[in-house]
DNA sequence: AGTCTTTTTCACGATTCTGAACGAAATTTA
DNA sequence: TAAATTTCGTTCAGAATCGTGAAAAAGACT
């Protein structure tokens, strides 16, 4: 399990890390609120734990962007030092999903961490995102990135690469590809995925550094980072 | 707002009954279990706040009855002594939506009331409208506004905007649309949902700036802010 | 009958797909 | 090493498909 924390006060921000972390979880911090919202673009977090009191952007205005900008529904426990209702009205407001005032015994936080995990795992089955190094592959709104950049794929091109990134790390011969992909199983003598393939390498590494599909001479394509 | 609260430890109890009943909501007593499941069928109540620890049967059992057996949605917190992990979780699997350890603050029992209240209001409320960026759905009324201004539909653009709202940031092949808006699971070769989602297009975003429904060539639309 | 809603059809333009052609690169053969 | 062969990358133009808007036809309801 991935657990985000977002808490700009160090020695909680570590307290929490190294707890979670003796329960099996998997801890990355952010001391700030910019800090967190960048992490989340790059990976996937099972709950994210946010402060209220953060330098610069506060807990609330993160939390909105979460659900606002980023459009995760990853579930969020909000740390607060001020308990009053009114504060805390405007969290769940925010999209928070939990709420833990200051100070808090650690089997607290532990237990609602799980909490929000179980009742996301029951609601969300998949979130349907492919990634592959910086690209990012949305299933559902057939929206592909990278590096942040939005790269717009006809649906051929967007289909083939489906493929490449179901596959990363893995050559694949054009037969598989024509298979999969074009849904032909028989050898009609063509160059379509050369082309396509060609077309992918205009769109996804022209104006990048790295290539990522790489040409396995005599046996087909792969998929990998440099 | 009406609160049920079941403990058996009466001065507990009359100590939660006058601090809710200071915040001005009524509150209603049971020492144990079988009263206030049988309470529960009498009157509705907003929140239930539910001691673990009760005469003969215990709090999960008589939380695990409110969903099984009255089949009561009513959001219910846990009062519990142990706040060891393993019993709040299962606390959580018998369909508890929040918990509290012992002893508490009253003011943390107060802000836990009224989020419930408040987040269990917002699923009711929720349950009839949809809302997409500034578009709203009145699903009892069959109503749809954008910006507060109202948009007329005929059933079938009501029927299809409807399900591009319950699936929104997504893309909709026409096969779904068709399966789903028209009840049609074969491909008749027509192009009745690209002539529908024009309509849609001519009334919702006409006199507006923001287009929602995007068409992602060869593979459906999108409802989609910007 | 008359209005409103729904479906179907059509045509134009835009996008996407595909095969062919040819040079470049890699591999094999001589 | 050089030549021959195979494989690959790129470009391009025609073909096929798809999206759109308008308009006509069919159906439903009053």
């Amino acid at each position: 399990m991935n657990i985000l924390v977002i808490e700009d006060e160090k020695n909680v921000a570590s307290f929490i890390k190294k707890g979670l972390e003796e329960n099996g979880m998997i801890v990355t911090l952010a001391y700030d609120g910019e800090t967190g919202l960048s992490l989340l673009q790059e990976q996937e977090y099972n709950v994210i734990v946010l402060d209220v009191i953060l330098p610069q952007v506060n807990g609330w205005e993160v939390c909105n962007r979460i659900r606002k900008q980023l459009r995760l529904k990853t579930p969020v426990l909000m740390l607060t030092a001020l308990s009053s209702t009114d504060n805390l009205v405007k969290g769940f407001e925010q999209g928070a999903d939990d709420y833990l005032a200051k100070p808090f015994k650690f089997q607290e936080l532990l237990v609602r961490v799980k909490a929000l995990d179980r009742r996301n795992r029951n609601q969300v089955a998949t979130q349907s995102v492919l990634r592959f190094d910086d690209i990012e592959m949305n299933m559902e709104q057939k929206m592909v990135t990278r590096a942040g950049k939005e790269i717009k794929l006809t649906s051929r091109e967007y289909n083939l690469l489906e493929f490449f990134m179901k596959n990363p790390n893995k050559v694949i011969s054009r037969m598989e590809i024509l298979e999969n992909v074009w849904g032909v199983n028989f050898d009609l003598g063509t160059n379509v995925v050369d082309v396509y393939v060609n077309y992918l390498r205009n769109k996804l590494e022209k104006n990048f550094e790295k290539k990522v599909i790489q040409t396995v001479v005599g046996m087909g394509y792969i998929l990998r980072a440099n």
